[in-house]
Order: C-alpha cells, then sequence, then structure tokens
RNA sequence: AGGACCAUAGCUCAGUUGGUUAGAGCGCCACGUUGACAUCGUGGAGGUCGGCGGUUCAAAUCCGCCUGGUCCUACCA
C-alpha cells in the first residue's frame, strides 16, 4: 500500500467493477427495501444538493444490502419540461440563429431527443462517481415508452373518472415562454411600486353622499383599467349605499359599468371603491364569479394590448352583446409602456388624483424571470379534493411518516387548501395531452387516435387533431414510484418493491413532487408511494448563502472529489454569466476563498462530510475544514491499516483456529467495537447520520488508532511475549479492522473495499476471487462480548499514561525522554494492575522505570497526579521553576475551590438533599469527595515546593 | 399578517427522557519526525449556552415575552 491515501486511484476502479459483477442489482433474496432517486433533469449536471442526496441515499442503500434485503435503488432521469426546452431553445439560437418557431415542433424536438442523447449521460456519470450504488440495468426516463404509457393510462382514467376537466380560466401566464406555470413556479419579489388613484366619473348625473360627481379608485395596475367590468363597494358601505346598481363610465374606454356590492371591498382602505378586472386578477375573478361579471381580456400572449378585446361570460363562452372596443392608441403596446400612456391620458383628463409610492410583492416566473400575468387561457385541469382526503389520511394515520416530523404540518397546510392543479402546458418538450379535437371543437380522450375514434364511434373521415399542449413535467413524475416499476402491468417488480421505503428529498419539493405522488399513487395502486418521507435541507456555502451562479459561489461536487486549479475555478465561476458586470468581484473573492485552487478529497472524504454535516431538516452550511478534516480521518484509516498489514501480512494471525491468548487491550478493543456497533446501526436506523459518522469516527480515530494500535506494539513487539498472546493480537487488530471496514462501507464505499480486500483474507472473511465488500454482512454487536472489566481496566491504563503525560507537558519535559514512576496509596487492584500492565506503562509513557512505593510518607519530592485514589509521581530532580509550580499550583487549587464551593452548597441545601433522587445527591457526595482529595494532594505539594 | 425553524468556543456543528467540571472537528498557542500516519503525535488556551422573566431542589434542555436571522403561506384593489 502506498505511503498516503490516493483515492483517485482506486475509485472508478472499484466502481466499475461493482457495475460489472452485478452488485447493484437486487439480490431477490430479503425483505424489500427500495429507493427511488427523486430524477435530475437529464440534461442537468450534478451539484452539491444532488450530492448530498445522493450520498444518503446511497449509504441507506449500502447498509441494507449488507443487512440481506432485496434492495432496489431506482435510478432515472426527468425530461423536465421547461427547463430543457429552453436550454436547447438557446442553444439552437446561439449555434443556428433559429428560434423553435423557425424549426417547427417536430424538428425542435428532434432536437431536444438529440442533445438528450448527447449530454443525457453527463449526470449519470456523475452520479457513477458519487458511488452511487443504483441498479442501472433498470434505468429509466419520465419520456420513455413504459412510462408515456403509464402516463396516458393515468390521464385517461381520471378524465372518465371527471377528475381531469377542461375549462377557460385565469391562470398564471408567462408571457415571454408562451405558457401557463403552477403557482409553485411563480416567486414573488418585494418591489417598490406606484399606487395611482383615478376617479371614475359616475354614470347618469348620480352623486356620492358626498356629492361627489366620481368614486375614486386605486390600483398599481393602471394597464388593466382598460378590461374592468365593475366597480364594487362593500355591501356594509353607507357611504355608497345609494350607488349600488348604478353605473360609472370607464374613462378612455367608454364603457358603461355598474356599482356592485362585493365584501371583497374593505371600507378601511383608500376610498372604499375598487375597480374590478375579473380577466386579469385572481381575485377580482373571484368578485366577478359572485356579481356575475364578464370577463374582459385586454392582452395577447405576449401581454400587449389588444385591438379589440375579448369578452366571456364565467363558463368561458364568448359575450356578443359587450362593446369590446378598445382606444387604439393603446393597441400592441406592451403593459408597461400602456401604463405609462394610461396614468398620463389620465391625468391630463383630470381623473389622476393622486400618486403614492407603495412597497409591494410581484410574481415572476422563476424561469423565464419575467412578470407572470393572471391570464384567461383554456386550460385542463385535475379536480383535487377527492384525491387530497387519502393523501391527508396516510399522513394523518401514519400510514406516511415524514422525518423530521414537522414537515407533516407544512404537508397539512398545503393541502388542505389545495386549488384544482393546472396540468397543461404551452410548450412542444413533454408528454403530449391524449385528446384530440373535431373541427367543431368537441373533445375526445383516449390513449390514441384510433381509440378515440372507436370510442365514440367516429369514422375515418372525421378529421380529428391532438391537443397542442403538453402535461406539466410534475404530473408525469407523480407517477414515479409505480411507473418505474412497470405499471399498468401488473409487474413483479412492483409487487415486490412497491410501497417503496422511504423518499430522500428536500423540503423545497413537497409540495411540487411529494404530495403529487401521494395523490396519484393512491389513487392507481390503491398504496402509498413511500412509508417514510426523509426530509433534508439545502446545501448552502460556507457563510450560509444558496449556492447560485449570479453570486458566483457554487462548488462543484466533482472538484471536491478530483481537485481543480485555481485558474480554472475562477474561469468555471466567471464564465458564460447572466450578469457579466459581476465577474470582477467574483474571481476577487474567488481568490482569497481559495488561493490554491481545491485540493482532491476523493469522493469518501466528501460523502462523509455530508454525513456529518446531515442533521435532522436543516440547512447545511458546506464547511471546506470539514472536508480537510475527513480527508486526513481517511488517511488515517489507510496508514491505521498499513500498520495492521505489516503486522500482520505473512503472519499467524490465528485464522485456523490455533491457540489465541487475548490481552486486556484485545478485550477492550472487541468490547468498544460491539458499542459502536450497535451505537451506529441505532443512528443510521433513526436517520441520524451525522451521529452515526461521529460515532464511527471517534472509534476508529480515538481508540483503535490511538490506543488499542499503540497497546499492540508493545505485545508484537516483545521478543518475550508469548507466540499465543501475538496471535490473539494479530487476530484481533485484523478482525476489527475488517469490522470497521464493513462498519464504514455504506458511508465510504471505495476506500474500505479496496483495504478491505487486503484485510479480509487475514481475517478469513474473504470469499475468493471476485468477492466484494459491499456484499458482506453488516456487523451486529454481540452483547456478550462487551467486558466491562476489561473497559475499567483499560481506563485505568490510559488514567495513569495521561497523568504521566501531563506531569511532563507540566515540568517541560520533553516527551522522548524516559522517565522513572512512582504509584502510591492505592489499593490492592491497583498494585494488580500496574503488573498487568508493566510493559503497556512502559512503552506508552516512555518509562525506563516504575515502582510501587508501599509507605506514601518515603515519597520523594515529586509532580503528582491522582487515578482514582491512588497516586502517580514522577520525582523532580531538583530542575523545577519554583515560582511558576507554585503558581500553577495556587491556580489549580483555586478552581478546585470553585468547584467544592458550589458542591458544598448544593448538598447543604436541604430541599435539594430532600428532594433529588438519591443517585444525584450520592453522586454529588462522590464528587465532592474526589475534588476534596485532589485539593489536598494539591497542598500538600505546594507546601512541600514553598519549603524547599 | 399567520406559521415553521434557528441562535451553544474565532468558524462549522453535536448535546436523546431536565442532574456532565457543557463536547467534537477546524483554527489558535507550546512542545515533538519514537519502527502506520506531519493529511501526524502530546499538552493547552478559548463558552454567563442571544436577552429578560417563570416552573423546579436543579434549566443549554421545559414555559412565556423580547431581540436577531432563515424560510414558507397569505395580502398588498
Amino acid at each position: 500500500m502506498d505511503k498516503t491515501y490516493q483515492p483517485e486511484q482506486i475509485e472508478n476502479r472499484w466502481y466499475q467493477r461493482w457495475e460489472e459483477d452485478g452488485h447493484f442489482a437486487p439480490s431477490g433474496e430479503g425483505e424489500p427495501y427500495s429507493i427511488m432517486i427523486p430524477p435530475p433533469n437529464v440534461t442537468g449536471s450534478l451539484h452539491m444538493g444532488h450530492a448530498f442526496q445522493d450520498t444518503i441515499m446511497d449509504t441507506l442503500t449500502r447498509w441494507r444490502r449488507m443487512q440481506g434485503r432485496n434492495t432496489l435503488w431506482q435510478v432515472g432521469t426527468d425530461h423536465a419540461g421547461i427547463a430543457t426546452q429552453m436550454l436547447v431553445e438557446r442553444k439552437v439560437a446561439a449555434e443556428e440563429g433559429k428560434s423553435r418557431h423557425d424549426l417547427g415542433r417536430e424538428a425542435f424536438t428532434d432536437k431536444i431527443w438529440e442533445w438528450k442523447h448527447e449530454s443525457g449521460g453527463h449526470i449519470t456519470r456523475q452520479l457513477r462517481r458519487m458511488g452511487a450504488s443504483v441498479d442501472w440495468s433498470r434505468e429509466r426516463f419520465t419520456m420513455d415508452d413504459g412510462f408515456y404509457k403509464a402516463v396516458q393510462e393515468v390521464f385517461v382514467q381520471l378524465f372518465d373518472k371527471g377528475l381531469i376537466y377542461r375549462g377557460k380560466r385565469l391562470v398564471n401566464w408567462d408571457p415571454t415562454l408562451h405558457t401557463a406555470i403552477s403557482d409553485l413556479e411563480v416567486e414573488n419579489r418585494d418591489q417598490q411600486g406606484q399606487f395611482w388613484h383615478f376617479r371614475y366619473p359616475l354614470a347618469d348625473g348620480v352623486t356620492t353622499e358626498a356629492g361627489l360627481d366620481y368614486l375614486v379608485v386605486a390600483t398599481t395596475r393602471p394597464e388593466t383599467l382598460l378590461g374592468d367590468s365593475a366597480v364594487a363597494v362593500n355591501p356594509e358601505d353607507p357611504r355608497y349605499a345609494s350607488l349600488v346598481g348604478k353605473f360609472v363610465d370607464l374613462p378612455l374606454v367608454g364603457r358603461r359599468i355598474p356599482i356592485v356590492a362585493d365584501e371583497h371591498a374593505d371600507m378601511e382602505k383608500g376610498s372604499g371603491c375598487v375597480k374590478i378586472t375579473p380577466a386579469h386578477d385572481f381575485n377580482d375573478y373571484e368578485v366577478g364569479k359572485r356579481c356575475e361579471l364578464p370577463l374582459i381580456n385586454v392582452f395577447s400572449r405576449d401581454a400587449t394590448i389588444l385591438e379589440r378585446a375579448e369578452a366571456f361570460d364565467l363558463q368561458g363562452r364568448p359575450l356578443s352583446d359587450i362593446d369590446t372596443s378598445l382606444p387604439a392608441a393603446y393597441a400592441g403596446l406592451s403593459r408597461f409602456e400602456a401604463r405609462e400612456r394610461i396614468v398620463a391620458d389620465m391625468e391630463a383628463a383630470g381623473l389622476l388624483e393622486r400618486t403614492e409610492t407603495v412597497n409591494n410583492t410581484l410574481p415572476f416566473g422563476d424561469r423565464s424571470g419575467d412578470v407572470i400575468e393572471p391570464y384567461l387561457t383554456d386550460q385542463w385541469f385535475v379536480a383535487v379534493e377527492n384525491l387530497a382526503k387519502p393523501a391527508i389520511a396516510a399522513v394523518e394515520n401514519g400510514d406516511i411518516e415524514f422525518v423530521p416530523k414537522n414537515y407533516e404540518n407544512m404537508y397539512f397546510a398545503w393541502m388542505r387548501d389545495l386549488q384544482d392543479w393546472c396540468i397543461s402546458r404551452q410548450l412542444w418538450w413533454g408528454h403530449r395531452i391524449p385528446a384530440w379535437y373535431d373541427a367543431d371543437g368537441n373533445v375526445y380522450v383516449a390513449r390514441n387516435e384510433a381509440e378515440a375514434r372507436d370510442k365514440h364511434g367516429l369514422s375515418d373521415d372525421v378529421s380529428l387533431t391532438q391537443d397542442e399542449d403538453v402535461l406539466d413535467t410534475w404530473f408525469s413524475s407523480g407517477l414515479w414510484t409505480f411507473g418505474t416499476l412497470g405499471w399498468p402491468e401488473k409487474t413483479e417488480a412492483l409487487a415486490t418493491f412497491h410501497p417503496t421505503s422511504v423518499l430522500v428529498t428536500g423540503f423545497d419539493i413537497i409540495f411540487f413532487w411529494v404530495a403529487r405522488m401521494i395523490m396519484l399513487t393512491l389513487a392507481f395502486t390503491g398504496e402509498v408511494p413511500f412509508k417514510q418521507v426523509y426530509v433534508h435541507g439545502l446545501v448552502r456555502d460556507s457563510q450560509g448563502n444558496k449556492m447560485s451562479k449570479s453570486k458566483g459561489n457554487v462548488l462543484d461536487p466533482i472538484d471536491l472529489i478530483d481537485g481543480i486549479d485555481l485558474e480554472s475555478l475562477v474561469e468555471k465561476r466567471t464564465g458564460n454569466m447572466m450578469q457579466p458586470q459581476k465577474a470582477k468581484a467574483i474571481a476577487k473573492a474567488t481568490r482569497q476563498e481559495f488561493p490554491e485552487g481545491i485540493e482532491p478529497h476523493g469522493t469518501d472524504a466528501l460523502r462523509f462530510t455530508f454525513l456529518s454535516q446531515a442533521t435532522t431538516g436543516r440547512d447545511i452550511k458546506f464547511d471546506m475544514g470539514r472536508l480537510d478534516g475527513y480527508r486526513n480521518f481517511c488517511n488515517k484509516l489507510w496508514n491505521a491499516s498499513r500498520y495492521v498489514l505489516m503486522n500482520a501480512e505473512g503472519q499467524d494471525c490465528g485464522s485456523d483456529g490455533s491457540e489465541v491468548e487475548l490481552s486486556l487491550a484485545d478485550r477492550w478493543i472487541v468490547s468498544r467495537l460491539q458499542q459502536t456497533e450497535a451505537q451506529v446501526t441505532r443512528a443510521m436506523e433513526e436517520y441520524r447520520f451525522d451521529h452515526a459518522s461521529q460515532a464511527l469516527y471517534e472509534f476508529i480515530w480515538n481508540e483503535y488508532c490511538d490506543w488499542y494500535l499503540e497497546l499492540s506494539k508493545p505485545v508484537l513487539w516483545d521478543d518475550d511475549a508469548t507466540p499465543q498472546a501475538q496471535r490473539g493480537t494479530r487476530r484481533t487488530l485484523v478482525r476489527v479492522l475488517e469490522a470497521i471496514l464493513r462498519l464504514a462501507h455504506p458511508m465510504m464505499p471505495y476506500i474500505t473495499e479496496e483495504i478491505w480486500q487486503r484485510v479480509a483474507p487475514l481475517a478469513g472473511t474473504h470469499r475468493g476471487e471476485g468477492d466484494s465488500l459491499m456484499v458482506h454482512a453488516w456487523p451486529e454487536a454481540d452483547e456478550a462480548r462487551v467486558d466491562e472489566a476489561a473497559t475499567r481496566n483499560i481506563e485505568w491504563l490510559k488514567g495513569v499514561i495521561v497523568a504521566i503525560r501531563n506531569i511532563r507537558a507540566e515540568l517541560n519535559i520533553a516527551p522522548g525522554k524516559p522517565l522513572e514512576a512512582l504509584l502510591t496509596k492505592g489499593d490492592a487492584t491497583d498494585r494488580e494492575r500496574l503488573e498487568a500492565n508493566r510493559p503497556f506503562l512502559a512503552k506508552l509513557a516512555k518509562l525506563k522505570r516504575l515502582d510501587w512505593l508501599d509507605d506514601p510518607a518515603e515519597a520523594p519530592l515529586a509532580a503528582t497526579q491522582l487515578v482514582g485514589d491512588m497516586e502517580v509521581m514522577v520525582p523532580m530532580a531538583g530542575l523545577i521553576d519554583k515560582d511558576a509550580e507554585l503558581a500553577r499550583l495556587e491556580k489549580e487549587i483555586d478552581k478546585q475551590d470553585k468547584l467544592i464551593g458550589g458542591i458544598e452548597k448544593k448538598l447543604g441545601n436541604e430541599s435539594f438533599v430532600a428532594k433529588a433522587p438519591e443517585a444525584v445527591v450520592q453522586k454529588e457526595r462522590d464528587k465532592l469527595e474526589d475534588l476534596s482529595a485532589n485539593r489536598r494532594l494539591l497542598v500538600e505539594q505546594r507546601d512541600k515546593i514553598a519549603a524547599l
């Protein structure tokens, strides 16, 4: 083995071997365990969030596989409608100077497929680098043939049950992308805006109570004035009671619109009058429904002003009895241009009462960045009410459990206030809606055109055209858990692996995806999609900021694994930016944060870092310091293994069953191993990967390396040690290491496999050529091998060694200088332990002599420390700094006094003694005794030195 | 406006049902290349557990209020 751990040399090799040997596929034996990967965008690349999530899923999967479960980690990618379409659109524009419309639908979607074939392997290659043990043989894509079939089936069945309908409704419209988007894809941003107060003249000579011949309405969106169909006042408002049923003349347009009474109008706000524009505002739409107002649309698909408005009734039928003419001056203007013109024209007409500046929030499309417009269009919807009920119940009754539990509230809050789901998108990339129209606009929903004809008795001479729209991406990914397993066929895989065991996902996607999966899966399989949902937080940068290209703080997990030089990193962060003016600042910050670029750390260290930071449900600030630390940890494990191999390879390790003698240290480390195994297993069961990784880290570093390896040296290197004892120690070294590797494998698959291949043959667990650690058994703790006596003994030994190290440090004695030490005031057990541990003490504490002093009174002047009741003394051969030592002792005495004072106060408190449990009181008494003994010793010492 | 979560060492974080001399890693200081490892070893400094009040014999931990931060939902005519 190389002297230092070099991850790049082992990682690729092992992944390929595992994959070739088919270790990722389900074993077909044991209780099923399954996880569905949240499908990443097929053309995307792996970001820190994926890497984090994949680490968790892989750790769970490898762990359960080792436990003997029939384990499936289902992999696949998502077609990601808008994102992919936009990406390819930009690419085609840049490379060919053409828009998608230049190409036409078919040629353009061909381009996307081409791009998918070209770049679709990128993210799956990166997934392999992370060590993900997914079953590649079952890889799926949300637009592959089987999935298409599942999507159609679900759509048709929902339609036939009356749960999908089509209608003209107000939806969130993206004027740039020309498609409807869901509420969830809208990002509300705070803005400063203007608030214009307009006068609307009353018609027919009517006046208000106050004698005015106009009403004042206020708006942040003057351009929608063109589509007003009423002015509302509150039905309780005495100021306007007489005006309800009367009319105003809509300025600039000249349309006569009614004054209606509706509780939407708030008497406290502004004048108490509100303009109502049902086709351009969600609240007004509701008012329109209650007051039976016409819907007057004044925008084109681009959100420019129409030449002539369109009027509809609430069922979406065109209305012909309304004057839809609009002033020619605004035709073709954008929303924002029209706003300025209308304000100017109102002012010129003397109808602008005043303007104020207000803070408001505006909806932006999270993909296009454009301001989203409520817009009246024909869309397909899923009626969610009846789907939501069982989905809520499934979480209430515990069929689905969120970890951590508080996310259940978030889920309930959303589910109880669910609006019908708009599932149609005016895009070209996606699952085309299986609906056909005849020349009269009648709609026929079926699995294909032939079925549509058949079902509705349409002859071949009726021409049918398919709906142009595609389905929301989340409609297909909502079928992920059962669609990937072959549904609607009744497959073996579906019977075995559904419901899945756990979904690992970020909280940001609970609404988009988790809730919809639950609804659709329950409706079509009668089963929940997963029994548990493990919700993790976002990976942020070290300052707690979201990682984003525009902030220039993105880390690429692959760069953390392989390393990257500074120039490449700067180039990566500043190249191809949306806002190039930020490049300079980003370059500077990057040079400052990573003056040397990023060193390679390897996949295992990255995985371990994620796991150690995976505390329940909160965001993680990614810490480079910890990544370095865990790379060092890998190196530590590597070198400890080298030590074991150097001492065990080619030696008798007792694997043939020959007689062995186990030292106290051997029994102690075996005992601690059992406890660690139990601890790690329990933490994994609770999804506390931070605890699992920490328990492992501490055991490997602080116990196995720091103590056990050191304690093995006197046995292995001492010529007087018996062969049985040496065999016992070699056997323990090898077997404990082998168990450590199994225990660590789910978290750090590569390094453990690499070392295991060398260690397992010595431990007798290697099954020959082609064997892999990943299919070996997870270590089970054996209570019977927990050895309290050995533990107490080693604790004593550690106590003495630490005491001597302390004395060395205090007296400034070089660590390597051999010392003489004395033990005194102990009991018979202490004496026995001294004899049993003499070689260990000599070696680890660097002692040339260690004696038992029967009569403490004969003690020479010495630096002293307590181990239990026993004193550990290092005689001071004169060379001490008297003043410094006195000062140190005084300080130490003070410290003890404070502690003693605190405890005495506690014990002096009658109610404490009376009310606290006896065990707690006794503990305080014991503490007091120990502290007092220590204090006496310190005082004695001080007096001796002072007397010199 | 409603809700959720968070605040512990310079930094990133643990701290189970109230009882610890409040812990880890990184960073810092001192010493040290002894035959696995300087990506290391040994020792050390560093915290009034955001603030105030309450419950209790006992509060980092439970309750209330306040401050600061993150996020979600809603509203903003």
